[in-house]
DNA sequence: CGTGCTGTTGAGGACGATCAATGACGGTGG
DNA sequence: CCACCGTCATTGATCGTCCTCAACAGCACG
């Protein structure tokens, strides 16, 4: 998505780069004191389970909020960390500060709920496709991440792992799923995630973008925040 | 939950009963105009897909509030619909009562915002229950609507098609899974669904209530709502 | 040149889907 | 009262998807 939003907050955050890939960004600790959106990098919203597994919930681009779940729910989301899965920058802001923002600006609390909304409609999507066969269920997080990566973008900076992890397959599983996508000519050969065939990685998906719905988030948030 | 909240509102609703199993409560075009509150009866929030098998997301109780989706994403959400699954009876504010309501008191913004982070977390919940066998995802299933209804409730008022659409099993592997449960004595021998071991279910489901998060909700809510 | 992480392959088995048929129950109308 | 119907619950059998285990290959890192 866009970055437009930010540059009408960037002077209430400050600014912290250098995250590791693997570092924990965002818990509930952290939530509780600060506000924070991820400036560069690639994070993901993610539980490990006891005997190690690890459920990836969403993943976060740049411009995203972070912790968001933390914000309201501090109890009900303890087991919730969001992890830098490359080398990330983000801001933050203090936790009061927000508070003081949304009380002048409602619209920014606003904003903050519709960001809720569009995670929730992410796991919904993903709550279907858990009834899809696997390489369905691949392709269509390709798709979404695609599609959040901008038009430009044939190259997804994912590894089998980690949509393994999202998806709810094991990892061999997954692994055979890409091979098929390669098989039908969708990805290339090359040991990274490149997308070839767009319109036929969309079709095996039944790809529909609405669930990630950009369409009046930025607007109204660069409409209401500078005012 | 209890329903404190909705005295505090009830003033401002046109309540509306007789509303029968089976009848789509809040859709894309009724949740522009109004804002539901469920008053009385079980609903779900679902999506019918094109052949047929339909996707329950999670279920509404007296108190909750309905197409809270649509709010602020009418179009990515035109394919969710929620739907009495007994008789019910609801309360609806006028979307013009509600934006000034939420002008006035950003309180009630918030707590919307809040109902749907809970939404937003029974779906994470869906999605870690995904990767568990059946009998286990039932459990789950039966304990978080078991610590919807109240403690003084054994039988649940859901029927077994419902909830292989919610866990996302066949109907004859829930059924399965549901005589699993029987013969482990959790459930009666009964038709319905009957709960005469909850302590043993909870076990079996691994289930913690907390992400349900009934704490801070209410009181905010009943704060300032009068105010 | 080892070490660690990720990707790949094969084999066997479990879980759950599907198909098809039957049973139980409540309601309706004759 | 009985016959009929629709909905939901139940059963058996077969099949396919996906998991698990185990081993190895490729590549980047020091």
């Amino acid at each position: 998505m866009s970055n437009g939003h930010l540059e009408a907050i960037r002077n209430l955050m400050k600014v912290r780069g250098g995250i590791c890939r693997g570092e924990i960004i965002a818990d509930t600790v952290r939530s509780s004191k600060h506000f924070t959106v991820l400036l560069e990098g690639l994070a993901c919203m993610t539980t490990r389970h006891e005997d190690g597994a690890r459920q990836i919930y969403a993943f976060h681009h740049p411009g995203d909020f972070l912790g968001l779940h933390g914000l309201l729910h501090p109890k009900s989301t303890e087991h919730i960390e969001v992890e830098a899965l490359s080398n990330c920058s983000i801001g933050t802001i203090d936790r009061d500060i927000l508070e003081q923002t949304m009380q002048r600006h409602p619209v920014v609390g606003r904003a903050l709920w519709r960001a809720s909304m569009i995670e929730a409609s992410i796991f919904r999507q993903r709550l279907v496709m858990a009834r899809w066969p696997a390489v369905q269920r691949v392709a269509h997080l390709l798709c979404e991440q695609l599609f959040r990566l901008g038009p430009d973008n044939r190259v997804i900076p994912l590894n089998q792992i980690e949509v393994a992890d999202t998806v709810g397959l094991s990892i061999v599983h997954t692994n055979r799923s890409f091979q098929d996508l390669r098989r039908l000519g969708v990805l290339s050969e090359k040991r990274c995630i490149e997308v070839v065939d767009t319109k036929r990685l969309k079709e095996i998906a039944v790809f529909d973008s609405r669930y990630l719905d950009p369409s009046e988030f930025l607007s109204r948030w660069d409409l209401h925040i500078e005012g």
